[in-house]
DNA sequence: CTGAAAGCGCTTACAG
DNA sequence: CTGAAAGCGCTTACAG
């Protein structure tokens, strides 16, 4: 591998102007550069990324916090997060709280501690304090696919349309009764949700009829469980909405046993669809999200940020991306 | 964030010698060890490993190459890769092949270019070449879930015994007509399913019915198409093994255009099972394997492999674990 | 516009 | 058993 050192020498500088040069830090004279150049084309140069960490006190490393990767949205995002953190000259650290605070903070904490430079967080909500602690202390952060209001940039998707698209769309289809399988308030997302149903309910004159326990939501056990329950106490339910699709292939199972068919019975939708609803027996009617894009997005943001100069870090943002109807066979 | 300056300091000594107490690499007076570490705990230092590895050459970074995660059990594999490289101090890139031997190679140029200290890899088989020339340039190379005869270390499952066994089971539930919907023989793997296979129906005198192209096997689409055709050239199938989940599940969409039910009509298996075989609107019966207890021993192979001085290098190893099986309704 | 020097935090021959 | 020194590959004030 060759160095800085073996550049200079190539080009007849000194390795300080190449690395002025290299990073365009300072002028240097156009003859000069080109003679650089040159050289790191010749030897296929490529800067030792630790020496330079060391130096600048960077790691080129990013941490992602996701609650977990199996059957949810998070493995999607995970991926192209990666992928484009590898693009940019990142190596990643990924770790799963499963949506447990203390597992949350454990990972903030290790992570915190100069192992990354920066970080990608869909947080539980619950270590508010801890992470702007972490970002007061020089910490990048940026959230994605689940925001707070606690002062850091954002990468979202719009759930509160989800919801209220969603409902609508059952609503035309001549639903009256529709259940919604949320989780949380506490977490955005299904705080988001709760309010885009409201907002149908109320506009479209029905009744609300929802289970939104602060348990353990996102799992294919909470989304039967619920859905049992629903159809207990409201037998007249016409249709269900699944805040994501293990949930509803959960309700699926609630259904038959109660021989139920969807849709004929009962509408089932998701209201954050990814790869797996399409592939189900009955493949599931869903909202959709542009995971990879929001992911890709937010590794940006973070760069731009990390990289940055103290004095003049790019200010808060958030961005927003819109759902979309996929219509399928559960409703 | 204290340095080995500060620890000498308060300790002291020089910091060679905290350097030497923390490495265990050189005799340190025990007194003198003892005031060290006592030092080291009360600045709770930890070591930049960034200057580590720039003196050492090292990245605490290893690569991990696997053909994709959505609904596989590299999706698994990986997330629990990627924790024990965490626990180790290890940062992780992960490269998605898609089973293309192009993007693997664009993976492999890559991550060869000095960005990892090792690789643990599910190969596609077509790059063996390039594989064993960044090994015999001292990359440390682990092979995992997928084995070539390649002269680098793996750790595996048996799929042999998947195949066999699995077909085993079918035949006691009485089937005669077992088919098996694999993929290329050119990946290790399917290579040893179908050996499998082949003994299970030679023993029990049995026709093989089978579809083992050379396209991208890992697919819903894949297991629908193959279902297709087996069910069209040999109407007397009563079982079906898929290699994968996805396929089982492409399959089972075939068998419901054609009527058939599953398990009546055609019992359904998976040959590598994972967690959404279990979700099913119909679960999926299974052989499955011990992804992430592979993953983790591959992690581990590979550091030992890495952190092993040049002259002593590790002799290479070959893991397997064996499969089990999970019944389930669609067998 | 460019060179010489210092230093990021560590490890490891080299003396003693 | 321990200290002083050199150096991994880079960047950045400091001169000029």
């Amino acid at each position: 591998m060759p160095t800085l050192k073996d550049v200079a020498k190539l080009a007849n500088v000194d390795a300080s102007t190449v690395s002025r040069a290299l990073n365009n830090s300072a002028h240097v004279h156009p003859e000069t550069r080109k003679r650089v150049f040159a050289a790191v084309e010749k030897l296929s140069y490529e800067p030792n990324v630790l020496a330079q960490g060391l130096r600048k006190g960077k790691r080129h490393t990013i941490g992602i916090v996701v609650p977990r990767l199996q059957l949810t949205m998070f493995g999607d995002a995970v991926q192209a997060a990666e992928q484009r953190a590898q693009e940019l000259g990142y190596a990643t650290i990924v770790c799963n709280t499963d949506d447990d605070p203390k597992r949350e903070r454990e990972c903030l904490d290790r992570l915190g501690n100069g192992f990354v430079d920066g970080l990608i967080i869909a947080a539980t909500g619950k270590n508010t304090r801890a992470i702007q602690t972490l970002a007061a202390g020089g910490m990048s952060i940026v959230q994605f696919l689940r925001r707070d209001n606690i002062g850091l940039s954002s990468v979202t998707a719009d759930f509160e349309a989800c919801a209220y698209e969603g409902a609508r769309y059952l609503a035309d289809k001549g639903c009256r009764h529709i259940g919604l399988i949320n989780g949380p308030a506490s977490l955005g997302p299904y705080r988001e949700r709760l309010s885009g149903y409201r907002r149908a309910m109320d506009e479209l004159g029905l009744e609300e009829i929802l289970v939104s326990d602060s348990l353990q939501a996102n799992s294919f056990e909470y989304g039967y469980r619920s859905t049992t329950r629903l159809l207990s106490e409201h037998p007249e339910l016409d249709a269900l909405m699944a805040a994501v699709d293990v949930q509803g292939m959960g309700a699926m199972k609630a259904l038959r046993e109660q021989e139920l068919r969807y849709p004929e019975d009962v509408r089932l939708m998701s209201l954050t669809g990814y790869l797996v609803g399409s592939l189900l027996e009955t493949p599931m009617t869903s909202m959709e999200v542009p995971t990879e894009e929001i992911s890709r997005k937010a590794v940006d943001t973070l760069v731009e940020l990390i990289d940055a100069p103290a004095d003049k870090k790019p200010s808060r943002s958030s961005l927003v991306f819109p759902p979309m109807l996929v219509e399928r066979r559960s409703g």
